[in-house]
DNA sequence: CTATGGATTCGCT
DNA sequence: GCGAATCCATAGA
C-alpha cells in the first residue's frame, strides 16, 4: 500500500502504518531524515480529545487539508508539534508525530537541540529536530522538498497500542502506537 | 474585553 | 518528582 492510500483512510490504521515511514527535513538547507516510532491517533468531531473536536478554526485549519498536509501547533506556549493530516480534505483527522530515530543528519539535530541525547523522544523534541515550526504548517508532505514523507521498512519489533499522552478526553481510547523495541520508550 | 487552558520540556531537588 | 517557562486562539461576559 502506498502512503497516499494509507493517509487517506481511518486515521488510527494511518498511524499504525505510519510507523517505520520515514520524514525527510530539508529546513534550512540541512538534511535530516527519520524513522518513525511514536505516533497518536486524532479524530474528528467524534474525538473530544482531538482539537478537530469542535470543528474547524483558523489554528486547526490545516488538519482539515488533504491527506499528508502538514498540522503544526505550538503547544504550552513554546515548543511545536507536528501532524499529518489523514482523511479526504474536509475531515479534520490528523496523526501526532511523537517519537523517531535519526536516520541521518545527527549531528544537525544535537545542534538544533543543543544536547547529545533525549534528542527525538517526544513531540516538541521531533519537531525542533527536524526544524519545524509554524512557517512549515500546511506543507504538502507528499510532494514537498522541504518536508518530505516517505515510505520506509515496517518497524522491526511489536507495536504496542496504549491510550494517548497528555489528554483528559478519551484517555480511554488505545490510539498511541509504540515500536517496543525503542528502548526507554517513554511513558508507556 | 479578559480569562483560560493546553497533544511539553527541562532543570533543580 | 515538581514546577516554571510562555503563546495565543477560543470561549464567555
Amino acid at each position: 500500500m502506498n502512503l497516499s492510500t494509507l493517509l487517506t483512510g481511518p486515521v488510527d490504521r494511518a498511524a499504525r502504518g505510519l510507523l517505520g515511514a520515514h520524514l525527510v527535513s530539508r529546513i534550512d538547507g540541512e538534511t535530516v531524515v527519520v524513522a518513525l516510532t511514536e505516533v497518536e491517533a486524532y479524530g474528528a468531531d467524534d474525538d473530544a480529545a482531538s482539537h478537530a473536536h469542535r470543528g474547524k478554526t483558523k489554528r486547526n485549519g490545516s488538519m482539515f487539508g488533504a491527506p499528508g498536509t502538514a498540522y503544526v501547533y505550538r503547544s504550552y506556549g513554546m515548543h511545536w508539534c507536528l501532524n499529518v493530516a489523514v482523511m479526504p480534505a474536509g475531515v479534520g483527522s490528523a496523526v501526532l508525530l511523537r517519537g523517531a530515530v535519526i536516520v541521518d543528519g545527527e549531528s544537525v539535530v544535537k545542534r538544533r537541540r543543543g544536547r547529545a541525547t533525549g534528542l527525538t523522544d517526544g513531540p516538541g523534541k521531533l519537531a525542533q529536530a527536524l526544524g519545524v515550526n509554524g512557517d512549515h504548517d500546511g506543507i504538502d508532505m507528499l510532494t514537498s522538498d522541504l518536508l518530505e514523507l516517505r515510505p520506509g521498512a515496517a518497524p522491526d519489533g511489536i507495536v504496542l497500542a496504549t491510550p494517548r499522552v497528555g489528554i483528559s478526553k478519551e484517555v480511554e481510547r488505545m490510539w498511541r502506537f509504540v515500536v517496543a523495541t525503542t528502548v526507554g520508550a517513554p511513558r508507556g
